[in-house]
DNA sequence: TGTCAACAGATTGTCGACAATCCGAGCGCT
DNA sequence: AGCGCTCGGATTGTCGACAATCTGTTGACA
C-alpha cells in the first residue's frame, strides 16, 4: 500500500491513493472481492475522505473497483473470459503505442526514457524477479506512451485494466521469457522500425491472451 | 444542459451531470475555454457540490475539462492535431467493436437494439438533422458496444472524446453522407460478416480523420 | 507614467457532523 | 426447531461552514 504515495511534497492527492491501491492490488496484498472501507483508507492514508471517495470514483470508471450505493466498494475480480477481452483491447492500444512512437523516434524525437526502460528489462531477465519486472514493463508502457505523444492513447493505456490483472494472472504474465520480448519491441521501436514494432507488441500481447485460452 | 438529467427517478448523480455537460458542449452551447464554476453547476443542476465535483473528475479523467488547482475546471479546446490522434485511436476502438458485435451476432446474440439504430441512421440519411444525426450516432456507438459485450471496449469507446470533438469539428463530421456510411457499417454487422464490418468501421472512422488532415 | 504592494472579491479545497441506508444479531411467536 | 420482526452497529451519502488560494483592482511611490 505504502501510504507515502507520491513523489516528494505537495499533498497526498486522489490519484496518489487510487495508483497506491492499484499497486496493492497488483502485488496481491488486496485480494478480488475485499471491501474497500472509507474510514480504513483515511487511516492508512491519512486523508479525509472526501480525497478517499475520489479515489474510489476513478477506481470505478476504470473498472477497478464496484461501488454498490449504500454498501461501498469492493475489488472486482476478472474472470479469465474478461481479462482476454480487455487483452483484445491492449492488444490495439499496445501496438498503436509502439507504431506511433517508432514513426516519432524516426523523426528524432527524445528516446532516453525508452532506452532506460529497455536497459532495465534487459537487467530483469537475466535475474528476473517478478516485482522488478512489473516495474520495468511499467515503464517500457509509459515510455511508449510518452514517445507516442498521443493523448488519447496514453489515458486508454492508463486506464486499462492490464496492470490488475497481474494479481490474478501472474501465472500466465510472469515468465521470464516475457520481459526478452517486450525489450525486442523497445529495440524495434528505438530502430524505428514501425510496422515490426506494432506486429512485435501485438504478438506480445497476442501470446499472452493465448496462454490464457487455452490454460 | 437539460437539467431533468436522468431518465426518471432517483437522485441526480455525478454520471448524469457529467453526461449532461458533454451534451451542452456537443451541442455547441458551452465552448472550449470557459469556465465550469461549481457554484453554476449547482444551481443549474439543483445539487450539492460533492455530486458537481465528482463530475468534474470524470470529465478531467476523459479528458473533457482540464482542473487547476484552487482554478477550478474550464473545457479544453482540441486542436486539428490532437483530434486525428483520438481518432486514431477511435479507429482502432470502433473497428473491434464492430467486428465483436459481428461475431457475437453470428453466434446469436440479440440484435435488437443494433436494428433500432440503423433504421433511426437512415431516417437521418434522408431527411438530416444535426442533433438527430448525433443522437442515431450514438445510439449505434452504444449498441455495437452493447452486443460486443467487452466491458473494456465499452469502456473505452465511452471515455474517447469523439462526441466532444464535434462542436469544433462538425463541419468535418456532420456530412449527411456518413449517415449512410454508418448505416452500411450495422449492417454489415447485422449480418455478421465480421471482417468486412472492421474494414468497414476503420473506413468510417479514418476517411473522417482525412478530411481533418487535409482540410 | 510605470511598477509594486496590499486589498477585496470570488472560487476552490477540506473538515466535521448529521441523516439515510444496510447488514447481522437477538428475540418472540408458531 | 423454524420463521419473521425489531433493534443496534457500522458504513455510506449529503450538507453546511470555514480556511486556503488565486485574480483583478486600487492606490501609493519612485
Amino acid at each position: 500500500m505504502t501510504p507515502p504515495g507520491p513523489a516528494s511534497r505537495s499533498r497526498i492527492s486522489a490519484s496518489d491513493i487510487a495508483s497506491a491501491i492499484v499497486r496493492a492490488i497488483e502485488s496481491g496484498e488486496r485480494q478480488p472481492g475485499e471491501r474497500l472501507v472509507e474510514a480504513d483508507l483515511c487511516l492508512r492514508f491519512g486523508t479525509g475522505r472526501q480525497a478517499v471517495r475520489e479515489a474510489l470514483q476513478q477506481l470505478k470508471a476504470a473498472g477497478v473497483v464496484e461501488i454498490v450505493p449504500n454498501r461501498g466498494a469492493h475489488i472486482l475480480a476478472i474472470s479469465a473470459e474478461q481479462a482476454i477481452l480487455t487483452l483484445e483491447v491492449t492488444e490495439l492500444l499496445f501496438g498503436l503505442a509502439a507504431r506511433s512512437a517508432a514513426r516519432r523516434i524516426a523523426a528524432g524525437a527524445d528516446a532516453s526514457s525508452l532506452e532506460r526502460a529497455v536497459a532495465e528489462l534487459e537487467a530483469c531477465r537475466d535475474e528476473g524477479d517478478a516485482a522488478s519486472y512489473m516495474h520495468a514493463r511499467r515503464h517500457l508502457f509509459g515510455a511508449l506512451a510518452h514517445i507516442a505523444a498521443n493523448p488519447e492513447l496514453t489515458r486508454s493505456l492508463d486506464q486499462a485494466r492490464v496492470h490488475v490483472m497481474r494479481g490474478q494472472f501472474g501465472f500466465a504474465m510472469m515468465r521470464h521469457e516475457h520481459a526478452g520480448e517486450l525489450a525486442q519491441v523497445g529495440k524495434l521501436v528505438l530502430a524505428g522500425q514501425a510496422a515490426e514494432a506494432e506486429a512485435a507488441a501485438r504478438a506480445y500481447v497476442e501470446r499472452i491472451r493465448h496462454r490464457l485460452e487455452t490454460p
